[in-house]
DNA sequence: TTCAACCTTAGAATGATTCTAACTACTATT
DNA sequence: AATAGTAGTTAGAATCATTCTAAGGTTGAA
């Protein structure tokens, strides 16, 4: 999961859809080429904007991209500074880092976070199922 | 801050404007009333129709209170499961429990969260200034 | 009083997302 | 291969939270 190339992302994606009975229809291996191949955390409109050119409409993008969050294999992850919804291709336990200056959001790998996480939930009687940690600071580069 | 009444919330609103030059005028006030009595997770709509029976308009709710953000005294709260951002009126380290079932909203103090974030940021060469921590899954009731 | 800065407001504008309704492409059955 | 039914796609319209605009009101200092 650490290390994954786009053609093998996108093979998950696509590969998740059909072993939920959704077709692989030319369209959503588009979106999920773009998703991919985006590298960060895309918005919606920016998948809509690279595979307009394939002739694939908003309407396609926005139900493919749904019906992904709803299999749970992408996440989607509203930020404070953004008017864009982001979404993230990583569904392992990790922390988004955002630079409140440049805006540059980081992957943080922290596997005893959800740990913990669970154990805060546990404590109000609650069960874990997923988690949205975002952190506001300043990046490596904007520090000084 | 653990436990504080509606009155006490609201007075402190309102002298966090007043202390950075803000007039303590009464549609102000009546949106620091509002969203102290609120006592979960206010929504701009839901201030908006109390103080719309005082004659106050929508804008002056919008920006009473993204000052109050700007300010630090209140958090945006943006969820994947509410068409509304939410706003929270406790900025002290602790994390949004989300039921994803009745949807209710649970803080749950865990002031050892921040240091670990904190933590988590630094390995990244980052920063820590705020954290927006929502956890989803089921609550005490929603759980059988 | 006068002025300038601050505040508030209704209503318009914006813009991301969702909906609609028509059309197309598959799949299974005969 | 014809048919029928279901799933998928689409352009464009609709929705709706939020932001903007422009005009008018309030305050306090000089």
């Amino acid at each position: 999961m650490a290390i994954m190339q786009p053609e093998e992302r996108a093979r998950r994606l696509l590969r998740e859809l059909e072993h939920h009975g959704y077709r692989p229809t030319p369209q959503r291996e588009a979106v999920c080429w773009a998703l991919a191949r985006h590298g960060g955390h895309p918005t919606a409109a920016e998948i809509v904007e690279v595979v307009k050119q394939h002739g694939i409409g908003q309407a396609t993008v926005y139900n493919t991209i749904t019906t992904l969050e709803k299999l749970g294999v992408i996440q989607s992850m509203p930020l404070n500074t953004d008017e864009h919804t982001r979404y993230d291709l990583d569904t392992t336990p990790h922390m988004n880092f955002v630079c409140s200056q440049c805006g540059a959001i980081i992957d943080c790998h922290a596997p005893q976070l959800d740990l913990m996480l669970a154990q805060i939930a546990s404590t109000a009687g609650a069960t874990f199922e997923a988690a949205n940690v975002v952190v506001y600071g300043r990046c490596e580069r904007c520090k000084n």
